[in-house]
DNA sequence: GGCCAGGCCTTGC
DNA sequence: GCAAGGCATGGC
């Protein structure tokens, strides 16, 4: 068990607010994988615990992963531009925009098309389950997402057993195109240009795109427009196409309008 | 047993 | 460009 000091951060609002799928509460914490790792992470005050089945998660791999890095009292006076958005500022402060593996992050984007939370989850863990040995900590097994060597000896047809329907194409061709070094590449690029290489995915809209950059490239500037944040951006009297909505999203909130979405987001979904 | 779903793709204007 | 329908399955 080791420690880490998390000033600024709630682990609950960031692991609970739709970033990332497969992390469970259990009585000693969290419990989910990163990396090859099956990681425990407790918080008490702003002691973050954590310990991972092999010892082998780095700190600064953790700290990455939880969006520590993040100058998040500077980033919410930024983009708290009117009443509504500091309130979400206050009653969320702590939720952090995380930076998941890319990989990861884009199958389980892909596979959030037309679907729901616990039906993503599962289909991750099968996906996990099919490709990854069992690890154990603190008395709980769990599955660590599969690399992409491993991935890759994933047939379609094994996609759609678990579950994934007519995704199962399209996060085939995600996985052949990492493979490929297409993420790497994206990484290169700026956001907008970054948005429509990912575009060029099968199964990947200006929605997944803005998310899989907002929560594993680290673009803060990019704001996914869903059903709930359309519910939102109607109170801004934001209208007109995708690109015209996050266009005045990323204007009005400026350089870290993911965060203002993120908060916005988790607003709306946690308050009636 | 239906209805619905954290969008995307394909048509048809 | 933009508005409609269809979509494999599983959750509720």
């Amino acid at each position: 068990m080791a420690t880490l000091l998390a000033e600024d951060f709630s682990l609950d609002k960031t692991l609970c607010s739709g970033q990332v799928f497969r992390w469970q509460r259990t009585p000693q914490g969290f419990l989910g994988t990163i990396e090859e790792s099956a990681v425990l992470l407790a918080q008490s005050g702003r002691r973050l615990t954590y310990s991972s089945h092999d010892g082998a998660l780095k700190r600064k791999t953790l700290s990455r992963y939880l969006g520590l890095h993040h100058p998040l009292k500077s980033i919410l006076s930024e983009v708290s531009r009117d009443a509504r958005m500091a309130e979400a500022a206050r009653t969320h402060f702590g939720l952090r925009v995380v930076q998941a593996p890319r990989l990861e992050c884009l199958v389980s984007f892909i596979l959030s098309a037309y679907s729901n939370i616990p039906r993503i989850t599962r289909s991750l863990e099968l996906i996990a389950r099919r490709k990854s040995a069992a690890i154990t900590n603190a008395g709980a097994r769990c599955f660590a997402f599969p690399p992409r060597e491993r991935l890759m000896t994933l047939r379609e047809s094994t996609l759609r057993s678990c579950g994934l329907g007519y995704r199962a194409p399209y996060v085939r061709k995600a996985i052949i195109a990492a493979d490929q070094g297409f993420l790497q590449d994206v990484t290169e690029l700026p956001y907008l240009a970054a948005r429509d290489r990912l575009k060029t995915l099968p199964g990947v809209g200006d929605k997944v795109a803005d998310c899989v950059l907002l929560f594993s490239f680290g673009f803060l500037e990019a704001f996914p427009i869903d059903v709930w944040m359309d519910r939102v951006l109607a109170r801004y009297d934001a209208k007109g196409s995708y690109a015209a909505k996050s266009a005045f999203a990323r204007d009005y909130f400026g350089r870290y309008a993911g965060y203002a979405q993120q908060y916005l987001f988790h607003n709306e979904r946690t308050t009636l």
